[in-house]
This record gives structure tokens, C-alpha cells and sequence, in this order.
DNA sequence: TTATATAAGTGTACTTATTACATTTACAAA
DNA sequence: TTTGTAAATGTAATAAGTACACTTATATAA
């Protein structure tokens, strides 16, 4: 199949790979999850999710293959983020990363398959030295996050199904390090129509208990096909 | 230097290649620059400039060094777009190319050096069938130009120093293919304060003649760090 | 020299979005 | 029955964005 004219015999091939920036959130705040690296080099360091570009698979499949290994989920919220290249950032070997931003409800997990691959969830301002560059991906990842939540309902693929206004508010407080106005936030959040009110209340948080609320996906869907975006302003 | 541990040898290493999205603006319009392939497979066919990203430079170096190849320029703004991955995406081997952007001044570059590598300005609306996935990476880069216009001042690099506002103001048109108003967007820009009027006119455009005006990158760059947004609503 | 055609330049009123801010309500536990 | 705690709610003030029409400068043609 392949023809290889010279001219790509003349350059250097070198490996690929991928690394997965993983964000969840859960009552302590937002959380980043790594893993204690197995092999070589930097064996015993904590470490983003990663492993390198299959022959006959996309960047986009070998991500969503490092994520189920690790998580055992599929069909998760990712995005490319950056192709890192330093030619010496990682000392084993040439390889250029691309690393993926993911976002994942913590509650939903494998974490008996993520404990066997080493992993831990850290909030984010507790995060550890990373191996190589792997320190800087997050801090791109998170201002993506940052980028992405004003525009995109990204809050509701870190949140349960069903949540209240005030875990919302929390997971975006948490995104943006800032305390956010609970009127004007309930407002703004309830104003664009995508929010469904259910008859149950969380009573976790209070003894008055907030009602519970899910995300109109459909509605999204249809609103975004006319031209609507989401807005959060912040 | 390299030690190459066991897992690195398991994995199938592959080319990486840089291709660059390269925008500009004239009076006819916003325009790409596209090279006509001179090696095969594809040959005669147009393509963006690319190169493979060599063993011993980052990919902003070689996005860099392809963009000079090309142009004679050096200190281009550019930016990384995506890396592109599918595994067919090139007929010949297999390459994972990641694109950049970049934003040149038309009349700045050496024509005579673009012309050999068998360089040619498309207006956007008009650019031609281009090889592999290229024409997505040219959309892909539209929306990030698009994106970035709002709160970058994305113009100053496509035009001359010395330019009229109804120069920038058709650079904004052309970038959104929409009408804009010209007391609104004078106010709107304008009113950011980083634009020194001459005490020259531009003659070209009219009998009456539009003042120069000149982008102050120092007052840009003090009020970024002051945590200041460039803004242009559109 | 005067008239004309053309793009450049200008200000205000209206609408919409964003921000600031304080009291009442529900309910479990004491 | 009281008390403590988080949840829920509305309005006024400010800022940002939008809509809109006439005057000015000047080269060229009459």
C-alpha cells in the first residue's frame, strides 16, 4: 500500500504519543487525576496517563483507547490540546506528545482498574512535580478549561447526572478561583433554558436541601444548530 | 544521550511533518499562500507549505524555518494549530502532520523566493482543491483567526505598518464576511487606545483621502500585563 | 471656476447585558 | 419550640453594544 518516495525516506521518523490531561471534580473541588509511573525512565514518578500512536489508529482513537485503559469509559468529553516537541523532553527517546484534555464525572469510573494502574486524584492546586513537560500540559489544559467553560456546558460532563445550582456554581468557582454572585450566577445559568428542574432535592448539603436539576442535552443540540451559544459570564 | 528503554522499542516511530496555514490581506481581500507540490506523490497539485520536523528542532522551529523557506520572513507571528492523524491522511507514508498559522504582511515577504517554490495568493473564497487533508487545516485556521481577531490584534500583523481605518475595518469585514458598522467599529476600536494617528493621509482610496494611523505594540504589551483584553465586538 | 461624485469622518438615543446588593424560606437537630 | 444553616429570590444602577443620517474634503469633469 505504502510507496515511500525518497523524500520521506530523508527525514527522521520518531515515536508519538499521547498524554491525558484528566479533570474531575467532586465536593473537595476540582481534581486532576495522575499516575505513578511503571517503567522506565522516571519509573516511581507521578505522571499524566500517556502511551504512543498506534500504526493503523487516529489521535483522537488513541486517546479515547489511554482514557478507557485507564478509567475503563468511553464516549468521554475530550479535546486535543497541544503537540509538545522539545527534542530532549523526554530523556528516553525523541518523542513528540499530543496531549488530551478529558473531562470525566469521578463518580462514574472503574476505580478498582484506574487503583491497578497506580492512579490518584489530586486538587488542582496539590498537584505534584510530573515527569518531563508534563507539569505545563495541565497548566494549558487548565486554562483551555477556563477558556472552554464560558462557551461550551463543560460543567455538566465533571457533574452527576443530576445536580444542584450550588454544585454548579462550586465547579465553576473552582475553574475560576473566584466567588461568583449566587443571584447573578442562578440567573445567567437558568436564563439560556437548558437546565430541567426535577422534583428531588439533595439534601447532602443542607438541612433546607437544594433541588436537583439535569442538563437538556437535546436542547442544547438543537439550540447550537440555529446558532446559539452557551454563555457564562464569569 | 538516549537510552531507549525497552518500551520505547515496542512502538512504531513515524514521520512528523509542519504545514503552514499562511493568511494575508490586500485590497482584494483576505488571502492564503499555496505552493504547487513539487515532489511526489501528488506532484503539480497545490498544497501548503510543509517540511518534516527535523531531529533536532521543536516544531515552532520548524514551522518557523518552513515559513522563512518560504517567504524570507522571520518573526512571523505564528501559532500551533492541530496535529493531524489519520492514519491514510497521506497517501505515501505515515505522517502525523501538525499545522500552524501564521499571519503575514503581503507586501513584506520576498516574492521572488515565494515565486520559486512555486508560490501563489488565493483569495479565500477562491482556494483551489488542495492535497490530503490540507483544505480542512485551511478551515480549521479560519476558525482560529476568526476567534482570535476578537481579542488579539490579529489585524496588525496582516496589514502595513501605516494603515487607514477603513483599511482595518475591510480586514475585520473580510475575516468575518460581514458588514460592520463604521461609527461603531471606529468607536470600538479607537477607544482601546492603542492606535497613534499620524499626520499623514493615504490618498489611494478615496479623493478625500483617510488619515494613517500606526499600532502601538508597547501600550499593547504594558496593558496585557496589566491583565487588559484586547476586544473587538463583531 | 464651478459643479459633481465619492469615500471619509462624526454623535446620540436606544437596547441589552452585566453587576451590585439584602431578605426570606425550609428544615433538621437541639 | 427554638435555633442555626444553606437555599432561594428581585430590583436598581451601570456598562456595553447597536442602530442610524448628515457633513466634509477633494479630485475630476463640465
Amino acid at each position: 500500500m505504502v510507496v515511500s518516495p525518497d523524500i520521506y525516506n530523508l527525514h527522521q521518523p520518531m515515536l508519538v504519543a499521547v498524554d491525558c490531561i484528566i479533570f474531575g471534580f467532586d465536593e473537595r473541588g476540582l481534581k486532576l487525576l495522575a499516575v505513578k509511573r511503571q517503567m522506565d525512565p522516571a519509573r516511581g514518578e507521578w505522571s499524566l496517563m500517556g502511551g504512543f500512536l498506534g500504526g493503523n489508529e487516529s489521535l483522537d482513537e488513541a486517546a479515547a483507547r489511554i482514557l478507557h485503559q485507564l478509567t475503563g469509559l468511553t464516549g468521554v468529553y475530550m479535546d486535543q490540546l497541544y503537540a509538545h516537541s522539545h527534542p530532549l523532553r523526554d530523556p528516553g527517546a525523541r518523542v513528540v506528545s499530543v496531549s488530551y484534555y478529558a473531562l470525566i464525572k469521578i463518580s462514574g469510573h472503574n476505580q478498582e482498574q484506574a487503583k491497578a494502574h497506580g492512579a490518584e486524584w489530586f486538587k488542582i492546586s496539590e498537584i505534584p512535580p510530573l515527569i518531563f513537560d508534563h507539569n505545563e500540559m495541565v497548566e494549558m489544559a487548565l486554562q483551555l478549561l477556563r477558556r472552554q467553560a464560558k462557551t461550551k456546558p463543560v460543567g455538566f460532563e465533571l457533574l452527576p447526572e443530576k445536580f444542584t445550582l450550588p454544585q454548579l456554581q462550586a465547579l465553576y468557582e473552582a475553574i475560576y478561583q473566584k466567588e461568583l454572585d449566587r443571584r447573578n450566577f442562578r440567573k445567567n445559568i437558568q436564563s439560556m433554558g437548558l437546565l430541567e428542574k426535577l422534583a428531588e432535592k439533595d439534601k447532602a448539603g443542607s438541612r433546607k436541601g437544594a433541588w436537583l436539576y439535569r442538563f437538556n442535552i437535546e436542547k442544547y443540540e438543537a439550540f447550537k444548530n440555529q446558532g446559539f451559544f452557551f454563555n457564562v459570564s464569569v
